[in-house]
DNA sequence: TTGGAATGTCAACAAGGCTGACGTATTATA
DNA sequence: TATAATACGTCAGCCTTGTTGACATTCCAA
């Protein structure tokens, strides 16, 4: 335990604005640092950030509908067709014609998509595994905990959503 | 202290792969509520997180030259340029003749650049301080630690050179 | 049967990355 | 002192990825 002092003042010294400053800049640093593996690599496929997301994503919720990624991803259909279009061009991308509602497209990665997730995966993780080691599991469950309340609440809520659609 | 175990995998068990995913993903659902803010506000000036970007740091490291800035940012002078000229053309940004070296340019930010940092920093802050004050201090240190790892050894570097700089 | 929802697509545009090329001071060096 | 290298600005052109608006199709549900 650290050396805690009666005073609030002192207790709250983590909220100075040279605290936030530092916070405010490790985020933008970390994210770069966290983006730049899996960029490398889609580079050489001719691919984007974007498509990355769409992969993460359909492979992390196998058959969501393509509602379900313009939710969780926050962009438009036609910025989001654009890339999904390419991918399933590609063949890393399946749309099946949803069984329920016809109007849907449920999303699938091919065996194809599913061998590029890997690679993408593999590289970011190992960033992040080499930086939660580093800093131990104490540190890791504060990052957990930081984090989850940086994020929007509308955001959560289609992840949500979809736990549900999942269980059914 | 946590109930902690002798059994080497149980240690490990913040590093599994379930683990990493979370990480990864609260990176991304995080770093978009961390933009969201300021990306409003900026919208209004029509400008984007470039200019946000190079008027924070330009605030940061006051009379920092043109390529210290490139350095950080991890952009190329063109792209700089574009975004640095709008800025100073709007009187945000002053640029000024180097007095050692007369090739370089030392950015500094006029009162009114002033005034959007401060409303720019204002917003972002106030969504960090609420993630730091709700996870609390021991949190608020792992996510320091996990972040920093995270970050790529030649970005730290640029803030090194300049802290070096400054101290002159 | 009819309105609205889900999807796809076309067009046009903007921000903000990139490369390549060129010009101009200014400084460093051979 | 002549030459090379550096710092900066700018022009042109390209790419990715976001946006809005419009329109067609298909299908569900009231």
């Amino acid at each position: 335990m650290s050396v805690s002092s009666s005073n609030r003042s002192q207790k709250l010294l983590y909220l100075t604005d040279e605290q936030l400053l530092q916070g405010i800049e490790l985020m933008f640093f970390a994210y770069k640092g966290f983006t730049s593996d899996p960029d490398r690599i889609l580079e050489e496929f001719g691919y984007g950030r974007a498509h990355h997301r769409a992969i993460h994503f359909i492979n992390r919720w196998s058959g969501l509908t393509v509602n379900d990624l313009i939710d969780i991803l926050g962009v438009t259909k036609q910025s989001l067709n654009r890339v999904l279009r390419q991918l399933i061009e590609d063949q890393l991308v399946e749309s099946r014609v949803g069984t329920e509602d016809k109007r849907q497209r449920n999303l699938y990665l091919t065996l194809a998509g599913e061998a590029l997730e890997k690679e993408l995966a593999t590289a970011q993780q190992a960033r992040v595994r080499k930086a939660f080691s580093e800093a131990g599991p104490e540190a890791v469950q504060g990052f957990r905990e930081v984090l989850e309340n940086m994020i929007d609440d509308g955001q959560t809520a289609h992840i949500m959503a979809l736990r549900k659609e999942q269980a059914r």
